[in-house]
DNA sequence: TTAATTCGGTAACATATGTTATCGCGGACC
DNA sequence: GGTCCGCGATAACATATGTTACCGAATTAA
């Protein structure tokens, strides 16, 4: 993970040589919980290799968030910056490899760069990318129907729906497996909106 | 709005300070446009008295995202940093009085206190605060039935409800004033599921 | 003040979506 | 090879939600 960010950002190539000692990969199988909902996130989280989702479970049934594939990192924010009980569980969809990093050390990095004005710049813009993410998901639940959400992934993100299960896709778009399937059948039929 | 954060953070003061002379106060009437959808946000606002929504418009239908009172502050993020176009539209549902602050003048206060460890934590905390809110918006929406989500709403703010006309609160929890006056009075007959 | 407009409630009907159950395919495991 | 199980499709029925239309109260404009 720090690799990663060592890529793309060699200025502070240093900083990111310092904690690499301390991040731990490991490969898992699918299905495999890094997190569970209600506990406390104890690492930030970086995909090598695979496929993971957030997943909210509620009255037993569980739904999905979000998806991560190689390459990106994350992290329940609430959990980790308040020690709040994360609201979603962590999980991988297929065997993945993985690298975890300790809560305290990604602490005591952000300290040390506290005065890096490159570091300072790219957090707030990776914050604010997040921020933009979400809300963006957020808007599109009030303004799109299901069957457009599918659509969008569809035109958006197609490689999701190519490597993903279709039942985490369903719960991802808001609604059962039984109504996606329709949808994929009405789509087939070329009876969709457009 | 300057002066709410040099009350919250007395430390940089001498910075507020600077550009309290830059942000301009206006009191302007109900159903004012403060950015139009697809336009380029040029201004941080902050609410000193009234009531404000950013609202998403879709085929000629109009859904509210969000609601700010007094002591708020807004902007269209996407809009504000990457010069995009604002995906909504911001609006005054009461009368109001905001403090406008233009845009170089953000930028040119943030470059000041690039280096700030105090500041740094300052936006860190306020870029996060934002990005949980609007994750959990989003797990609401995936987790929640609207009904739910007026539930929801009448427990933790019922300050918005009392204040704000109903078809705004409908799109925002997203279904047609028609049915949020049937889910009240289901409510009203005790026949919710609580 | 009256007139106009906004706002919220309700009914009747249409459509979207959920629920439950059944079937079939294909991979995992022995 | 066979058996089990995860996954996706489909049907029939139940429920939730949208649409249109109408009414009356409340607010605003003249």
């Amino acid at each position: 993970m720090l690799l990663h960010f060592k890529n793309r950002f060699p200025q502070l190539a240093p900083y990111w040589d310092k904690y690499v000692q301390f991040q731990k990969r490991t490969a898992v199988p699918a299905k495999t919980v890094l997190l569970h909902e209600g506990k406390v996130s104890g690492n930030y989280i970086f995909v090598e290799k695979g496929c993971i989702r957030a997943a909210l479970n509620t009255n037993g049934t569980d739904k999905t968030m979000q998806f991560f594939f190689e390459n990106e990192g994350l992290t329940s924010l609430e959990s980790f910056i308040k020690n709040a009980p994360s609201v979603f569980t962590i999980e991988t969809i297929e065997p993945s490899v993985i690298y975890l990093l300790p809560k305290v050390h990604v602490k005591a990095l952000i300290a040390e760069l506290i005065h890096e004005p490159e570091f300072f710049k790219l957090m707030l813009s990776v914050f604010a990318e997040r921020q933009i993410h979400y809300m963006n998901e957020f808007a599109s639940f009030i303004r799109d129907t299901p069957e457009q959400r599918y659509l969008n992934l569809l035109a958006n993100s197609p490689h999701i729906i190519k490597r993903v299960p279709q039942h985490y896709i369903a719960s991802y778009v808001g609604i059962t497996t039984v109504h996606l399937s329709r949808i994929k059948s009405k789509i087939a039929r070329g009876n969709s909106h457009f």
